[in-house]
DNA sequence: GAGCTGGAAGAACTG
DNA sequence: TACAGTTCTTCCAGC
């Protein structure tokens, strides 16, 4: 599979507190190659979108991810040509990423990628292995009996809860991407075991009780993965599935008709359109009570609007009406497999008022939150860790319309980003919430949408979404499915954005958030490293690194391991941890001498934290460097110093737990991109369209996702040669992609990888935004990733700032130069230096500088507290 | 009374 | 198969 790797600027802060760090994290966005419905699409658009998110955790991190590099576009070390951040030009990228070698090539080796040009540069997107992951007649999140599940009567009419399963475009499958306004490919029908009936335990007809769900103990079929039970059991779960959505007619003429502004709706609406045709027949598996509630309301379309109405008032209220109608349908064989952008999505309020800001942010208790499940009561809304609510801003959106924001729950395990089978996004509703929304279900998957105003300054607060868990037992039994649930408990919160161009084309960005722990005995007891001060060093050793993150006791260990592509260990070696300076949040460890003290390449390996039997933190990856190599440092992140350990200088970017590879090239020198100046990552894209400058826009994930660049773009590091997923660089007319192969169900579209890591600090002063060291590799870390050549604080791109700041920023973003945001902007916790793209590398990319000036990014500012179960 | 939380009991599962 | 430890779900109580 490939994925179509986005990057972006991630920055997250809360809705009460300023945080301004932005990580790059670059997106990869599975394409399934194999399957000849997959359609490649890109824009070429006048501004480059870029998805920021920052996160309160890091502090600036920067790493680079990318891409294939096609000699010319990129170099080493993610750097232009002339020494610009190779994500500062507007691009999509897909790249090639992967982590674990073992399942990577596993996965790959089924997937085929195929990627068809078409005219109009259609880029499409198949979807291969869609359902195998997700049986879209099981039981889906919508079934959810809890009051605020989508599934619910209530939850389903309020919340104008609608299924578009099949919907390609919106599917959370889908990876982010630009299409051609219109374009319209054929994708095999996704779901292709149908609707049927497949039995499926319906939490709400379980027998109450613990274990009610589960029938049995699990069985698992001879490769180890827990097959379903085909036997049907009498509690048949309610397909959650949108499938009895409310159904709306669509006539070309009024998918015609509709305006230029992209709803996600329409995909909905296109879905349900296509349930009359018999395409989508979910009324078996769906409870009837849920079936009958979904029919009742067919015909209203509605965007309930959340309470705080009072406060919003007319304009902030989306009623029905209104809603229904906006929507425009386009009529579509989307199981032949094509995945359009929608066209007319509904369109939110425009006056509507921006609550969010008079609403007290629920304070956030302690580090951890708690995921609900549906035989309990909503938890309330995802907590940024400062308190409040994470909030997303879209910057450099110059536009008037406003958009839609899609949110819903990925993966945070070692693979790509997809989304996650056991939790779903949970539309909270009440008094203190003050951000409008709706769900739908897109592929088995529940979706949020958030209305993004450009009067908010395309702002949003996240207070109206909830994580639901799944039993385990419910979704194993999918057909199709193969995650286990037990101890899959790691989500992350994945933003999307469908931005219309106004040459017809659409360029999606997505950005996701940090690794949410939603077990509450594994936020309680295990540790969890956010942080690292080095991402490489000398084969040597001796150096001590500091380490952040939580639960960190006093007879931790912390154990570096390398591992060979089949998975076994090459080696392994218990660091010297300083005992003394073990705290709950903050452990010194001495980096012990790699085996090989004559490497010529930089080696990658892993680390991880150890607080007992079976307590273990996610692998953190650390590169190996030859002994002679110099280390570049970058500059000391403030929020280090405040740990109280001098000496250790933390420019170190979060390790969240995924210690994830995201190989960028396939095949190739696994150290390749290490070489050199120890550049994370070689040049990836192939081929920039220098005929289209505008037409890539270019995603930033800054989300303190814990990969490193690195060793997602270096196949040798990480990535297994198989399973990396492939690197796309589109051009409008030559679109260049390298395929890796596709694993099963994370394969499909649907699948996104979030690169990114958390590389970059901002220093204060300097604007947060490190555009792009792109290519940067997990040892691309500041460390090993200094400065760019374009200098700091002239970045384009904001990465971090304070909630109060973000207005402000977004609005002279949208005044003049979009891209870049004030340097009061960033926050003064911020250390790292971002150095600024230099133009002419924009326009290596570009034909015309118009780009640059209009370049967007959406941006996170939250970080999101963990979840507990 | 409803909703949100934190805590924990007991079932389910793993080794 | 039994057992102990781990993890998952559900339930309860306090605000």
């Amino acid at each position: 599979m490939s994925c179509l790797h986005l990057k972006y600027i991630f920055s997250i802060f809360s809705s009460s507190d300023a945080y301004s760090y932005t990580p790059n994290v670059s997106l990869s966005l599975p394409l399934g190659m194999g399957n000849p419905c997959l359609a490649t699409q890109y824009h070429t658009l006048q501004s480059s979108p870029v998805i920021s998110v920052s996160s309160c955790h890091q502090a600036g991190y920067s790493l680079q991810n990318d891409s294939h590099a096609a000699p010319g576009y990129y170099l080493p070390q993610g750097l232009r040509p002339n020494g610009a951040p190779a994500l500062e030009s507007p691009r999509i990228e897909i790249t090639a990423y992967s982590q674990f070698p073992e399942e990577e090539v596993e996965e790959s080796s089924n997937v085929d990628h195929i990627i068809k040009r078409g005219v109009n540069s259609i880029v499409t997107l198949t979807l291969p292995n869609a359902d195998g992951y997700r049986d879209p007649t099981c039981l889906s999140p919508a079934s959810s009996i809890s009051s605020r599940s989508c599934n619910s009567e209530a939850s389903s009419y309020e919340s104008g809860f609608y299924n578009y399963d099949n919907s390609p475009q919106n599917s959370p499958w889908q990876s982010p991407c630009v299409s051609p306004k219109g374009s319209s490919s054929l994708l095999s029908c996704p779901h292709a075991g149908g609707p049927a009936a497949s039995p499926r335990h319906s939490p709400s007809t379980s027998p109450g009780g613990g274990g009610g769900s589960s029938t049995g103990k699990r069985k698992y079929s001879f490769n180890g993965v827990p097959y379903r039970q085909t036997s049907c059991s009498p509690n048949q779960s309610p397909a959650p599935s949108p499938q009895g959505s409310p159904r709306v007619s669509v006539t070309d003429d009024n998918w015609l008709a509709s305006t230029n502004q992209y709803t996600n709706s329409a995909i909905v609406a296109a879905i349900n359109a296509l349930t009359t045709d018999g395409v989508v027949d979910m009324g078996e598996g769906i409870p009837v009570k849920a079936r009958k509630t979904m029919l009742d309301h067919t015909p209203t379309m509605s965007l309930k609007v959340e309470p705080g109405g009072e406060e919003l008032g007319p304009e902030g209220e989306l009623c029905h009406e209104d809603y229904a109608s906006r929507l425009a349908f386009k009529k579509e064989n989307y199981c032949g497999g094509f995945l359009d952008v929608p066209q007319h999505p509904y369109s939110w309020s425009k006056p509507k008022p921006y609550l969010s800001s008079r609403l007290a942010a629920p304070s956030c208790s302690g580090p951890y939150s708690r995921a609900h499940y549906e035989t309990e009561g909503s938890r309330g809304a995802v907590k940024a860790l400062s308190g409040g609510h994470p909030v997303v801003q879209l910057y450099g959106y110059m536009e008037s319309e406003p958009l839609t924001l899609q949110l819903f729950i990925g993966t945070a395990d070692d693979r790509l980003l997809r989304p996650h089978a056991f939790y779903q996004v949970h539309r909270i509703t009440g008094k203190t919430v003050s951000t409008a929304s709706h769900e739908v279900m897109q592929s088995n998957t529940k979706v949020l949408e958030i209305p993004l105003l450009p009067e908010n300054n395309m702002r949003a607060i996240i207070d109206c979404a909830g994580i639901l868990k799944l039993r385990n037992s419910d979704i194993e039994l999918r057909k199709g499915e193969t995650d286990i649930g037990r101890k899959n408990t790691r989500v992350r919160m994945v933003f999307r954005v469908h931005i219309n161009q106004s040459n017809g084309r659409t360029v999606s960005l997505q950005a996701a958030s940090n690794p949410i722990e939603c077990s509450q005995r594994s936020a309680q007891e295990l540790p969890l490293v956010e942080k690292q001060s080095l991402d490489s060093y000398p084969a040597t050793g001796g150096k001590k690194m500091l380490l952040s993150g939580l639960n960190f006791l006093p007879d931790s260990k912390v154990v570096f391991v390398e591992k060979a592509q089949d998975g076994h260990h090459l080696w392994e070696t218990e660091a010297k941890v300083d005992k003394d300076s073990i705290k709950s949040n903050t452990l010194v460890v001495e980096i012990p001498p790699y085996r090989n003290q004559r490497i010529s390449n930089p080696m990658q390996v892993n680390f991880y934290v150890c607080n007992g039997k079976r307590k273990r933190s996610q692998y953190q990856r650390f590169t190996y460097l030859p002994p002679n190599v110099p280390i570049i440092k970058t500059e000391p992140n403030d929020e280090y110093d405040s740990l109280g350990t001098p000496g250790l200088p933390m420019h170190s970017k979060p390790y969240y737990s995924q210690p994830r590879l995201t190989p960028i090239m396939p095949v190739g020198d696994p150290d390749a991109c290490l070489v050199g100046s120890y550049t994370p990552c070689p040049p990836r894209h192939a081929s920039m369209p220098a005929s289209s400058p505008s037409s890539s826009p270019t995603l930033h994930d800054l989300s303190p996702v814990t990969y490193s660049k690195c060793l997602s773009s270096s196949p040798t590091h990480a990535a297994p040669p198989g399973p990396m997923v492939p690197t796309i660089q589109e051009t409008p007319g030559r679109p260049n992609l390298t395929h890796p192969a596709s694993p099963d169900h994370s394969s499909s579209l649907g699948m996104l990888h979030s690169q990114g890591s958390p590389s970059h600090l901002n220093s204060p002063g300097t604007h947060g935004y490190h555009p792009i060291y792109a290519n940067s590799s997990p040892s691309s870390s500041p460390v090993s990733h200094p400065s760019t050549p374009g200098g700091t604080a002239e970045s384009p791109f904001v990465q971090a700032y304070s909630p109060g700041q973000a207005q402000a920023s977004s609005a002279q973003a949208r005044d003049s130069s979009p891209s870049l945001l004030p340097e009061d902007a960033s926050p003064p916790s911020l250390a790292i230096t971002v150095k600024q793209e230099p133009q002419e590398l924009d326009q290596m990319y570009l034909d015309d500088g118009e780009l640059r000036e209009r370049r967007m990014c959406i941006i996170i500012i939250s970080q999101i507290c963990c979840f507990t179960l």
